[in-house]
RNA sequence: CGGGAUGUAGCGCAGUUUGGCUAGCGCGCUUGGUUCGGGACCAAGAGGUCGCAGGUUCAAGUCCUGUCAUCCCGACCA
């Protein structure tokens, strides 16, 4: 392809609107240009890439056994509200309604659809294991849109659902979608672990998620480099860490006479305060808040310096929604202001984080306004309703396999495999009949990957100053041409003769025909992160060109008639290592 | 949805505090010329309902009210 007629609107400057690496780049390299907030169009250079990223995708899928088909992305109402999402996805679900007034949704997600298909279709165990999978375009109308293609409205997932006629064939069919995705991901040059991850209210079997390490990634992960233990944090078990046992400055401290005792503490409302105010640690503390857990309101306590986890929380209640409390709530529920609730004359479950049970003689709210209650006791003074995990694990806890010291990351989250079970095929009635004539439930798993997020991720793992270094295997081209002095004939006829003999040779190739300077020329290159240039400069006269990697940035010399041989022999040595 | 910020030419911004006559600058774009190894130079151009709607005023990019959009920080997910 010739530069010159290719639409490839690169940007010199940094659109004010784009905070990452991955997603400035996308824009400055003419890739992608926003319609609307989390809404993108692609353009010819980045849709090459996204294409080659689906078509990653499909081979490792079709080598896993899974079968490709494309389901509708305007979905009527009914299965939805059959397994009954169309209540819980709420404000997120794009719906809209045909002429008759019919309901019908944007697909946020095609568990429903592709059970309703199977359903349909299959009626004996023979026909089973099955893993179906398309690559097709979502819709979600997320809160907050964010970070370019990482976070968007609309966006491309290829989705696939496992059928089988139990626990093990699930479990079988898990590992091949599990193994496809490391090959997928190694093969886009990815640097990823694969975590636990909280498989929540779907009450499915098991979860693990696919993270590429990044600061911007939106999830934090727990690793221990000792074990190799890898979960979401919100998934990550926490060993409780005893606490206000040893403390040597503290007279009261692991003694169990001293009672409760009520101590003014005017507009003392955070944990910071409360450490000024006692002069003491924030594990001397037991924070107590109010959450909303659909109808009802219930208490959760951690110790002063932790982080209650929300999905542990709504794990244990079994609960669609849980959010905090609004502050009328807790005065209700505490007679006092935010910041003095605690758990003592609460009429609501009280359920407390397992460290805060082995705290002795701590500090809580008093549920009245301007005081709190110190030498407090779990069992003594108020009787927790359940005793759980119910924090964050964090920097320096203990492993939960191992008990070495985990470290907290971020990643970005670019595939999710999960073990639904018989959730969906349950809801839907999707059953078949097994050898002996048995009607079974079929065990079902779902697997995701987002395409434009995992391109955004090898962006923000493969960049520099001067723009996108891409893999090859992804690389919208792989050999750049630049002729440095477009008026100079020989310089243009040795690069139009190169570019001619790699066509032939069937390499996807650009050459820069435009009668731009050379600066120019090399930054565009540079930005749009083509692996290998071939610059044929002062020397063409000579039967020379210079051959620049874009990743390493090493330039050497080579004869013209060398070059595709050389070209073929790197693309060789990059992506023959790939996929295995 | 809560908190913060921003909307002025394709992109990046100034101008708004203290209202004033034809709304500026850089990049990009067009034409001509000179250049040609890391985003050239000279000359001449094109391009703007100042987000939108009301209002105040002799006069509004500037003040007031409303509204919309976008971005950032928190609860969801590929």
């Amino acid at each position: 392809m010739r530069v010159s007629e290719i639409f490839m609107p690169t940007l010199r400057e940094v659109p004010a609107e784009a905070e990452i690496a991955s997603h400035q780049l996308m824009l400055r390299a003419g890739l992608m240009r926003k319609l609307a907030s989390g809404i993108y169009a692609f353009l010819p250079l980045g849709y090459r890439t996204f294409r080659k990223i689906e078509q990653i995708v499909r081979e490792e899928m079709d080598r896993a056994g899974a079968l490709e088909l494309v389901m509708s992305s305007i979905l009527p109402a009914e299965y939805y509200i059959a397994s009954g999402r169309w209540e819980v996805f709420g404000p997120e679900m794009f719906r809209l309604k045909d002429r008759n007034k019919r309901d019908f949704c944007l697909g946020p997600t095609h568990e429903e659809i592709f059970t309703e298909i199977v359903k349909n279709e299959i009626r004996s165990y023979r026909a089973l294991p099955l893993i179906l999978y398309q690559i097709q375009t979502k819709f979600r109308d997320e809160i907050r849109p964010r970070f370019g293609v990482m976070r968007c409205r609309e966006f491309v997932m290829k989705d696939a659902y496992s059928f089988d006629r139990d626990e093990e064939g699930l479990d079988v069919s898990y590992r091949k979608m599990h193994d496809a995705y490391c090959r997928i991901f190694d093969r886009c040059g990815l640097d990823y672990i694969v975590v636990e991850a909280d498989s929540g209210s779907m009450g499915g079997s098991g979860s693990e998620e696919f993270m590429v390490k990044s600061d911007i990634g939106e999830a934090d992960i727990a690793y221990c480099e000792k074990c190799r233990y890898a979960a979401n944090v919100e998934k990550a078990e926490c060993i409780p860490v005893p606490c206000c046992m040893d403390s040597e400055g503290d007279a009261s401290a692991g003694r169990e006479d001293v009672s409760v005792e009520r101590v003014a503490t005017p507009n003392v409302r955070t944990i910071e305060e409360l450490m000024v105010f006692f002069n003491s640690r924030p594990d001397q503390f037991a924070k107590t808040l109010i959450y909303r857990a659909d109808d009802k309101y219930i208490a959760a306590m951690a110790r002063g310096d932790r982080e209650i986890n929300e999905t542990k929380l709504k794990n244990f209640l079994g609960c669609i929604e849980l959010e905090l409390a609004d502050s009328e709530a807790v005065k209700k529920i505490t007679r006092a202001e935010v910041g003095f609730a605690g758990p003592i004359g609460l009429d609501i479950d009280i359920i407390i984080d397992r460290e805060v049970e082995m705290m002795k003689n701590f500090v809580v709210g008093a549920n009245e306004t301007g005081y709190h209650l110190i030498n407090v006791n779990v069992y003594k003074d108020f009787k927790p309703t359940a005793v759980i995990d119910l924090r964050n694990i964090t920097d320096g806890d203990r492993c939960p396999r191992c008990g070495a010291s985990v470290s907290i990351s971020k990643g970005i989250e670019v595939g999710h495999i999960f073990k639904l079970g018989t959730k969906y095929s349950r809801a839907l009635n999707c059953v078949y009949l097994d050898e002996n004539g048995q009607e079974r439930v079929m065990v079902m798993g779902s697997y995701g990957i987002g395409i434009a997020r995992t391109m955004a991720a090898i962006i923000e793992q493969g960049h520099d100053e001067n723009g996108i270094i891409w893999p090859f295997e992804v690389a919208p081209y792989h050999v750049i041409i630049v002729p440095v002095n477009q008026s100079n004939e020989v310089q243009v006829d040795v690069a139009e003769n190169i570019y001619a003999q790699l066509m032939k040779e069937g390499i996807e190739a650009l050459i820069d025909d435009r009668d731009e300077r050379p600066g120019v020329k090399f930054k565009d290159a540079d930005l749009i992160g083509i692996p290998i240039r071939i610059n044929v400069g002062r020397k063409a006269e000579e039967g020379i060109v210079e051959l620049k990697m874009r990743s390493s940035g090493e330039l050497r010399e080579i004869k013209v008639e060398d070059v595709p041989a050389e070209v073929m022999r790197i693309m060789g040595e990059c992506m023959g290592t790939r996929g295995k």
